[in-house]
DNA sequence: TATGCACCCTGTAGCAACTACAGGGTCAAG
DNA sequence: CTTGACCCTGTAGTTGCTACAGGGTGCATA
């Protein structure tokens, strides 16, 4: 297949295809005539895994490695297992942070009763942690 | 205040601080005889409402606005309600999908027995987004 | 007086993970 | 035989900083 149509069979910018093949995420794939790369089944099924994976949040560095386990399959999997929990732990901490960021934005934005932005509490509000209720 | 005076009032990085003015988030302050930036209370408050609002998650566009309704207090404030409220909308859709990617991630990551890279359930989990029970 | 050290300056390049061209080549349909 | 959809390479832009390199300044100390 042409990129195109692996870019439409994965839902991946054709761009960013090209861009995992040079920083070596994707292998390079055979080329027709007229230079075109030509894809089977196996780049479909890796930039699947890499997507995917994305998707799931984890960086291009933790990819890498999963796709080198991947490529392995008499290794043991404990660095797939570590990699991922560590992902899940980042992903906690994120939602923790950003429940702390609503909480504080939700009391801010209710303060704001219309006017002039010389006496809007929200401005106020931006400018002074002081009135914040907890760390953020 | 020199500027490491003012990176330290604030918890700012002093290249952060020479970011700022170099896109125009800060005013160029007057300078000493050596050339030294030289700041005063009018810089710090800025700075802090910059930094406030950065931890708030709001991006360096919309503390730009942030600051040009600071600066013109006849202004009706309508224009800080809404770009408050939209970034709290943001927040919130950012909480809900990282919310579904933990749920996820916990599922993948509760799948691994150990044992061989072949046939670990995480690494297939990232390639097949059909094992996956919801959206994300 | 020299000299060491902390601090300041400008300008540029790097980070993550793409995205967007510019400027060209290829191919099938009408 | 030309139009339009597709493909190629290479480079630069995005966001919000951060990290130098290579230099100048100012104060205390020997
Ligand atoms: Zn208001
Ligand atoms: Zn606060
Ligand atoms: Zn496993
Ligand atoms: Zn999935």
């Amino acid at each position: 297949m042409k990129i195109g149509e692996l870019s439409k069979a994965t839902g991946t910018n054709i761009e960013t295809i090209r861009y995992y093949e040079r920083i070596g995420l994707l292998p390079a794939p055979l080329r027709t005539n007229a230079n075109y790369r030509s894809y089977g089944d196996a780049h479909r099924t890796r930039l699947s895994f890499v997507r995917h994976s994305r998707d799931l949040g984890f960086t291009i560095e933790e990819i890498r490695s999963l796709l080198d386990l991947s490529d392995h399959p008499d290794r043991d999997c404990g660095d797939a297992d570590r990699i991922a929990s560590a992902h899940l732990e980042q992903v906690e901490a994120k939602i923790d942070q950003l429940s702390a960021l609503r909480d504080e934005l939700t009391r801010i934005v209710g303060r704001c009763r219309g006017g002039l932005a010389g006496d809007c509490r929200v401005i106020e509000a931006l400018g002074d942690h002081g009135q914040c209720s907890r760390a953020h």
